[in-house]
DNA sequence: TGTACATCAGTGAACGCGCGTTCACTGATGTAC
DNA sequence: TGTACATCAGTGAACGCGCGTTCACTGATGTAC
């Protein structure tokens, strides 16, 4: 089955529409946030009419939602990927892990922005609470691995420790490495004070015996 | 000198319209997000015209600003009366420090949505970023209280301290606390999730020695 | 290979709406004498 | 105490604007025969 031909043009008419949407809702909600987004000017922006969008979306959440959408399956795979399954030892991988996050905050501020402050009702979009699930999932299973490393009895909450490191990175990463003029400034890179935050975490947990401090 | 009758009654005209625009911004804001007011609406509530609030505020981000602002001031306040200048000991201190945090953005959304989500490009507003300064100069000094409790020569640098709490503070908030649709749940309550960050955080730091832990 | 037909992506005009902001005005209040 | 005047908060109508969404339509493409 073939959906368009191998030389890769576009299909009928605009063709992609539907990506192309999905490009121009990006660029609007990097440029003005998610609710300086419009359906309107998407279109304009795939140089169609204004009407065109709703062969492909409901109405504006349901094309915020799969932007959205979108943004947590990438996520997930940033993460999936720096995490590497523990590789190539739970804690660095831990700490690729929360560079991971801050990167994809920093390269990707509209999906950020359109996954976590775009405030839709996630009753109504149950597919996006699901992804953001699988993302919180990379998480928590690397606070599992990092939990095991300890004598058992003594052993950290999982759970407690993915919100902990979530919360913190969300924290840097929105207030100190969002794109916009509402970000403040900081005396070193939103990196280095999410590393060093993480260290004296697991220091706190006790998951750092036998490794040399920085 | 005076300014109104003493039996409280408002001035001439309508007396504290100021005051009722701010009042009335902060039900919207609280309704629909810092990008769902409008200054029409805000007049409406306050059952005036619609041309009105521009004889008390330069344009909306103005308005919006000075919404802000008393954000910041009130948040000042209520960091302050926590802190309590370190009293009982600055370690209990510190925890009614992040209580009050929380408890701020949970019974002030409004204000907290205006302070950290309006977006407002604070090199137009820099009395904005003095009054943020302020609120965040609470968080520091806290923490160099704590810190000088470490022995001379390990005492963590007070200002990556208060980073690290002001993130985890507002990471839990926006995540967890927030009183909009895109809240997520929690297995905990926002309080103990940060008073447990800020613990095993500390005892990183080495900060908990002789403390009992709980 | 050619033709008739079905499909459906995109058109473009229109709808009702509410917004931010301006402006000449009005009228209640404060004040100088 | 009374009067004339100055002030300025609030009016209400208007502006230009852009939005989300609908709808009858058109025309490019795919497909059945």
């Amino acid at each position: 089955m073939r959906w368009s031909r191998d030389d890769g043009r576009r299909g009928y008419h605009h063709g992609n529409l539907r990506e192309a949407l999905i490009r121009g809702a990006l660029e609007l909600i990097a440029d003005k946030g998610p609710a300086g987004f419009t359906v309107a000017e998407a279109a304009r922006s795939a140089g169609v009419s204004p009407g065109a969008p709703y062969r492909h979306f409901r109405d504006r959440d349901d094309l915020m939602a799969d932007v959205a959408g979108r943004g947590f399956e990438r996520f997930t795979a940033d993460l999936e990927r720096a995490w590497n399954e523990g590789r190539p030892d739970p804690l660095r991988a831990f700490e690729n892990l929360g560079r991971a996050y801050l990167a994809f905050a920093r390269n990707e501020p509209a999906y950020y922005a359109a996954m976590f402050e775009a405030a839709l009702p996630l009753k109504n979009h149950p597919e996006l609470a699901q992804a953001g699930e699988r993302s919180f999932a990379v998480l928590r299973r690397a606070a599992e691995a990092l939990s095991a490393r300890a004598p058992e009895g003594k052993r950290p909450p999982a759970l407690m420790m993915a919100l902990h490191v979530w919360a913190l990175s969300h924290g840097i990463a929105s207030l100190f490495a969002r794109g916009d003029a509402g970000r403040r400034s900081l005396p070193m890179s939103a990196e280095e004070l999410l590393e060093a935050g993480v260290l004296v975490y697991l220091e706190g947990l006790g998951l750092m015996n036998g490794v040399e401090k920085p």
